[in-house]
DNA sequence: TCCTTTCTATACTGTTTCGCATATATATTA
DNA sequence: TAATATATATGCGAAACAGTATAGAAAGGA
């Protein structure tokens, strides 16, 4: 029997999608139920009964963050191309979503916006290292693929190389919300291709 | 004429070092005046006449963190001994200061609490900004050295070398919010200082 | 047509927030 | 001692806040 009542008017997918975007630039404290009724469109008591409280709200769009980053760092790191190749293109696009903003750069949404409430909120804190996780690892599996492939010297610690490609993806999150420009984003990008792929 | 009317009861070194940690544990948004009152041991009104507004003493909070870093950075990066020794006493120092807490490890407090405050925030973006510049010429300047004491290959990129050593420091700092051991945070500094001495 | 079910709109409640106004305490100066 | 200058203590007040209760609207089912 589906389909009873009346139909929801808001689309849940994209209402995630503005209350991230309010998140992102506001972050988690400082984003009001009021703001992200607004921006989704939906009433306080919709939200509510579609995603829970303002946290859980929070983790919801923190999960869809991750998820996608996952899917398109699995394409771009598919090894189609060379490593060096991919690695770059990994960079490139994280630069592009970090400056995408009109407004001020916003960032890496989970860097710049969970990280602050890790400490205070446990829930948080564990998304955040499951993501930082699951980036990492993605990473080292295409490592370990270069090393089999010969573009990566035979004896290469994989798992430390993969460490430093993130730390570099970390570093361009936190630089673009800093307010560096574009090509100092992209200069340390290159750097850390010729440096891994060396 | 000195030394008119009342004396203050606080020390403002101190109070300034309570604010501090209060931010740092809870960032700037979600820390009330109260709870910042009770840590200082000031009442509101004396907390505006010595540092003015919340954000007036969040900023003097964290330039005063800045001076700190920039001054255990340059003594640890003196040159009195091997580069890869300093630099895995920087590395191991902020791991460290990272996991002092007793509860949740608060990482930096400029990337932790700062970054999510910078895109609305100009003032807030330009400290956290000259931060990291200053911090990274810091490095900057003991690579230079290096290559002249022959530590590092002639022809190195200290630049691009010291973005590197930078952007380890950050993913230390994020990793370190997000929960991550100690060892884990060890390993990712031995595998930095290798790949950037070898 | 009328009932049931589900979503939406409005408005409310009690709390917390920031910044300040007023009153009081403690020092120096005349 | 009186006057002045500065700091502290208490608490006010308007606004914002999160979450909810209640009423109304829009669909399907009988």
């Amino acid at each position: 029997m589906p389909k009873r009542g009346r139909p929801i008017e808001y689309d849940p997918s994209i209402a995630l999608e503005r209350a991230r975007d309010v998140f992102w630039a506001t972050g988690f404290a400082a984003s009001s139920l009021d703001t992200l009724s607004k921006a989704t469109k939906m009433n306080r008591p919709s939200l509510f009964g579609a995603f829970g409280d303002k946290e859980a709200l929070y983790i919801a769009t923190l999960e869809r963050y991750r998820d996608d980053s996952v899917i398109t760092l699995k394409e771009k790191l598919s090894g189609a191309k060379p490593l060096h190749k991919e690695l770059a293109s990994v960079y490139a696009a994280a630069i592009d979503l970090y400056l995408a903003s009109k407004d001020a750069a916003r960032g890496c949404f989970l860097i710049g916006t969970a990280a602050v409430e890790a400490v205070r909120r446990p829930q948080v804190r564990h998304v955040l290292a499951d993501s930082l996780t699951a980036f990492n690892a993605i990473i080292e599996v295409r490592m370990r693929k270069a090393v089999d492939k010969g573009e990566l010297v035979k004896g290469t610690d994989v798992a430390a190389m993969a460490s430093i490609a993130s730390a570099v993806l970390h570093s361009l999150a936190v630089r673009a919300r800093a307010g560096d420009p574009r090509n100092a984003l992209e200069k340390l990008a290159r750097t850390a291709v010729d440096l891994i792929c060396s």
